[in-house]
Parts: structure tokens; C-alpha cells; sequence
DNA sequence: GCGCAGATTATTAATAATCAATAATTATTC
DNA sequence: GAATAATTATTGATTATTAATAATCTGCGC
């Protein structure tokens, strides 16, 4: 019975680079990992034309980096660059939260998230990963109930690098807990219809989930140069990296 | 002479893409088109392969809209979608202004654009040629000055979905004339370091441009509407559409 | 003429085998 | 031991072929 009953959509490569995105944005291949066609084409019994596309697609959504007859490598952000990528997410993040709370039906999401933001309260401090997968959750259903489809479109692939990072800031209790009562002030201003107290509270939650990934990261990049400060070049810094399969 | 004498970066699907992009921009194929592989690839004199590649690519770009064992044709967008286009390019455009106005090193490009927007002044209402040419010239300045790479890479896909339109709105003398107004309204703000101001004025222009092309979109689609009151249905509306090559 | 089942055609999806191009690595020579 | 040359690993691209699918056409009975 486990077999493959349904398919239902979805093409190949469609598939493939789903399955490849989860592995990047879990961490399974971190940053450096390179990505080989033929090792991935034997994995998934596939032949390297669909592989290709997927590898394609993942390095249009920013998540692998192919260079020319170098091939794929799970692009590798610096902190400057993931302070830089929440900013432009917090904006429209902003956005996001204005338009929802002028949305004459927006009823129906304040409906569909309720519950899970209650729920939120409850997790924070007590089941990180469930918490982290309902935020996750009442984060994409907000973006899937913007009418804008190019608001929708280019917040999902702002949301699939940040998801990157964002795990990283609910490592702290205090964040969680920060995070759950902005989750519920921002419901109660889009029930209301108050866009611009929305898109305040939206954009600076952003921030503040901006400021403890970095900091995690900014620790973490810490203790890994601090190890060896008596060795500068001998061995080649952070060149060599894992390869998939 | 007029050989392949620089190749220079660039591999084989993106010198396709580009030039398809081009094409599909500027209304070589109009919307509704099919892009069928087998008359791309013998006209480029290339095999499927980096076809399929630059026909996934405009996918991305959101130029082209593959289905599967269908192919690829050029994405027809409709009026309330092009409106909401806008609508998010204002929100960014805005967002760009604010953070160069805010940038310390803005004075580069300042330097690089004042003889540009200074010279649509005198084109506004002259040369539409060549006040389109500039104004895509100066926007594209104003992207790339950008240092947040998220925001350049968003901003730049947008902007190539709306160049398709904005042509339309610059068929305005009076239009072009208050942009070029607006441009230099810009320029000054970004020079004194208003951020405010800078971002009031860039999104206004874009919503101008937004209600101009809209105009002028609705117009049209009214004269292609009215011709035929009589015929109602033998021949199939709108759907054979012409081939590339 | 009308509608419909089925054959035909056009086109893409995927595979496989092959060669060329290139970057990285290793071996060689001075 | 450093510069250079050979080797290797991997991707880029071609070609040919088969499968899958959607659209179109055909003929049949009415």
C-alpha cells in the first residue's frame, strides 16, 4: 500500500528539486556542499536531464549556485548577506501584513489562524520544533491568501532562503515567547483593519528574528575560527566540502 | 567583422534566453505565442537541450509559461494582474529610493545619472525612442547601485516584467514629461539625503505609470472587444496564436 | 449538418550513448 | 620546491530514440 498510488502533478524535475530544497534548507547538504549530477541522477534512478532542470530551478530560487562546467554547490550566505536578505523580507513582510489587514476578506485567514497562533502561545518555551513547524505554517498561509499573485510569488522565494535561518532564532526561549505575542498583536490589527499598526508589527518581528539568527551565526562563525589561530594557510579554509549521495 | 569575435561570458542557454527575452519584451512575440523547441533550436542552430534550458529560464523570469507536453508560450497577463505588478514594483521602487537616499556612498551614482535624467528633460516629448532607451538606462543605474543583492535580484526580474508595459504608459507626451519632472524631483531628494521624500516620489511615478499603462491596456483590449458584436462564437476566440521562427 | 469514438499527428518528456570543454588534481621535470 | 605538463573528474552539448500526452482530424451513424 505505501506504494506510489497518487501522483498527481508535479513533473519530475519538479519533484526532484523539492526533495533537494528540503535536504538545503533542512541542512542535510550544508552551505559548500557540491551537488554531482551523476551521483544525484543514480540516487533517483533518473537520467541527468531532469537532475539538470532541478539543479536549474534551485539556483533561480537562490538556494544552489552552478558554475559554469563546475557544477552545482549549495550557495554559501555570508551574515552580511542574511542581515541584508531579512531586511528586504522584513519589508515585504510589511507589505504583506498592510495589504491582508485592508483585505475586505480577510476573514477567512484570521479564521484559518487562529487557532494555530493560539496554539503558538502554548508551544513557546515548551516543543521547539512544533513550534517552529506552526510558524512555519501561519507564515505560508498568510502569503498564500494574498490576492497579489508577484507579492505572493516573491515573498515564497524570500521565505525558502529565510527558512534557511529563521530555525536558528527560535533556538532562543525568549525569541519564542517574543515571537508568539507579536503573532497575536498582529492578528488582533488585522481583525481590526489596522494596516499600518499590522505592517509595524509585522516588519519589526522581522528584525528582531533577523538580529537572533545573526547573532547565533555571528557566535557559531566565532568558535569555528577560534580553534586553529595558530595555523593560517596550510590547509585550504572551507574549500573542500562534502559531496551528495 | 561583424563575427562571433568576443564571445565573453555568458554560457549557450543564456545568450538564448536573452535573446528571447528580448524579443517577448519588446513584442516580437506577443502574448499567447508558442515558443516550440524544435524551430528554436534549428533557427539558433543549437540542439534541444539549451533550448529547454533558456525556455525554463523565461519560466522563472516569468516571461514564459511552460505546460507540461504542451510547451512554452509567452505569459499572458491581464489587466488586474499587471495593475497588482505595479503595485508591489512601487512598494520596492520605493524601498530602492529610500535606501540610496540613505547610502553614504550615493554619490557615485548621482554623478552617473544627473546628465542622463537631465537630458530626458530635453528628450520628454521630442524622442520617445530615445527618452524609453534612457529611462530604462537611468533605472537600471538605480538597481544596480543597489548594494542589497535580495533587493537588486528582485527588483531587477520585476522591472523586466514591466519594461513589457511601460513602453505603453511613455506613449504619453504628457506622461513622459512628468516623469522626467519626477526623475529629477528624485535625483535631488537622493542628493540631499531625504529617504522620505525620495521614497514618496519614486513609488508616486510608478503608480503613475501603473494608472497610464492600465489606460491605455483597457483601451485596447476595449477596440479588439468591439470589432466583432455579431460573430459570437464560429471562429474560436483568441486561441491560435502564431509560432516562433 | 451533428456529435462522438477512435486514429493520427505534433510536440514535449525522458533516456542513453557519445564527444568536447573545462577545472582541479596529480605527476614530472628542471 | 616551483613551474609545467599530463591526467582525471565533471559538466556542456549533440544526436538518436522511445514514451507520453494533447490537439486535431476522420469517418461513422444518425
Amino acid at each position: 500500500m505505501p506504494s506510489p498510488a497518487i501522483d498527481l502533478t508535479q513533473t519530475l524535475p519538479e519533484k526532484v528539486a523539492a526533495t533537494l530544497a528540503q535536504r538545503i534548507v533542512d541542512g542535510t547538504y550544508p552551505p559548500g556542499s557540491r551537488l554531482i549530477e551523476a551521483l544525484l541522477s543514480s540516487e533517483f534512478g533518473l537520467s541527468h536531464g531532469p537532475i539538470r532542470d532541478a539543479l536549474r530551478s534551485l539556483q533561480h530560487a537562490g538556494l544552489v549556485t552552478i558554475l559554469p562546467y563546475r557544477g552545482a554547490v549549495v550557495t554559501d550566505v555570508t551574515v552580511r548577506e542574511i542581515r541584508e536578505l531579512y531586511q528586504v523580507r522584513a519589508a515585504l513582510v510589511g507589505l504583506r501584513a498592510r495589504w491582508i489587514a485592508e483585505d475586505p476578506q480577510r476573514g477567512e485567514l484570521v479564521a484559518r489562524v487562529r487557532e494555530p497562533i493560539a496554539r503558538m502561545q502554548r508551544l513557546a518555551g515548551k516543543d521547539r520544533a512544533e513550534y517552529t513547524r506552526t510558524a512555519l505554517l501561519v507564515n505560508r498561509s498568510f502569503t498564500e491568501s494574498l490576492s497579489n499573485h508577484w507579492l505572493r510569488s516573491t515573498l515564497s522565494s524570500l521565505m525558502l532562503q529565510t527558512s534557511r535561518y529563521t530555525r536558528l532564532a527560535l533556538a532562543s526561549v525568549a525569541h519564542q515567547k517574543y515571537s508568539a505575542r507579536q503573532w497575536q498583536a498582529l492578528l488582533d490589527a488585522i481583525e481590526v483593519g489596522d494596516g499600518e499598526a499590522a505592517e509595524k508589527i509585522a516588519s519589526t518581528l522581522s528584525q528582531a528574528t533577523r538580529d537572533e539568527a545573526t547573532k547565533f551565526l555571528e557566535q557559531t562563525a566565532l568558535e569555528q575560527a577560534a580553534p586553529s589561530p595558530a595555523k593560517p594557510s596550510p590547509v585550504k579554509p572551507g574549500k573542500k566540502k562534502k559531496m551528495a549521495a
